[in-house]
DNA sequence: TGTACATCAGTGAACGCGCGTTCACTGATGTAC
DNA sequence: TGTACATCAGTGAACGCGCGTTCACTGATGTAC
């Protein structure tokens, strides 16, 4: 090894970031292994000697890019906030930094049985986590009232990046934010 | 020309069909134009005497498909059916025949200005068929009351597409489905 | 503490393969006279 | 209606290129004595 094994660690998280972001920019089959390699100043036997596989390489950066997200956010509580942030303009117009469900969701069902795992057990933490800001009785419960939210933001993300038009991009979003807004806002009457 | 001119156009008509198939079943980088060619009995080169490029097969197959989608749906005119049409086991399990949206959706802000307007065509014409099936007062209200709707739909697939686990596919999808309907009914409740 | 050796992250050439596209050519169809 | 020629959908070899992966090798780090 002409690298400590400190280092060696180091470009191993380090290529995880880059490839976190790059399959969120471009998709899993729009990245290669020698672009991921070299945006962490590697060669791509190095990325092998690593992982094996680009395939070891998504399942890892989707895990660590997952808790890298949550762990960012931690200190949010409330639902309103989250919908806030998923669905704004600054989400939509950074991908590499956002949520991996839009971007990388309609390659998902062609990929691995590992990456396929990973990617569902980021769907049940997320569904969790968002259940967690709602008022059902049973965590059951919480995670239904949770998917409906979570799918319109997923969908909501999707449209406003795939269209060609800022006026209507714009308008997906704020239509869509304040729906589930005044939703949440009249839920909270209810439960009082 | 070793072939009628009637016989050119039923060639190009079925590489179309066939091509809207694979782009939704495969996604746009996951599918070849030799592949293309071949699924509609052509070699490589007279699909690019046809077409010239991959990219102006995806425009047209684009344009072409969802006019299929909506002559096959001519008939519906209430906004539950195309909810539960849309939010249903045999939409997730059939993406060739389905809607582009949650199949090529995250692919598109990458695509030619051509396709991404072709999209944005097909977004638009969604919208506007949604809306004509709500009730608000005006065409501009009642998109806006579809683009929630229309949202979910498309994150559920999604979501029901890439999990791996069948009990949370069937989960995502019913619960939605009955979300949906559940608030076009109190909907329709409070317009009487 | 010094020496000998094992480890293994990283290097870079090479692999076969499929990609999108080009191009010279074919030959039946369609058209002009 | 018959003949000569233009059209152009379709053919298939070839293009350069990037893909994911393999592999023999390097050499500083880490370890055993």
């Amino acid at each position: 090894m002409n690298v400590t094994k400190e280092k060696a660690a180091e470009n191993r998280e380090n290529l995880l970031i880059q490839a976190a972001r790059l399959f969120r920019e471009r998709g899993i089959s729009g990245i290669g292994v020698d672009a991921l390699a070299e945006a962490a100043n590697m060669t791509h036997g190095s990325l092998y000697s690593q992982f094996g596989s680009k395939d070891k390489v998504l399942a890892e950066s989707l895990t660590n890019g997952f808790d890298k997200i949550i762990a960012r956010r931690a200190t949010l509580e409330n639902i309103s906030e989250v919908i806030d942030l998923y669905i704004s303009s600054a989400h939509r117009d950074n991908p590499g930094a956002g949520c991996f469900i839009p971007t990388v969701g309609s390659e998902i069902p062609r990929q691995s049985t590992e990456v396929r795992a990973r990617f569902t057990d980021i769907v049940k933490r997320s569904m969790d986590l968002l259940g967690s800001m709602l008022p059902g009785k049973r965590k059951r419960q919480r995670e239904d009232e949770a998917l409906p939210i979570f799918a319109t933001m997923i969908g909501t993300i999707i449209l406003s990046r795939a269209v060609d038009d800022a006026k209507l991009s714009d308008r997906i979003l704020s239509v869509n934010r304040e729906y589930l807004l005044q939703q949440q806002k009249s839920q909270f009457r209810q439960s009082i």
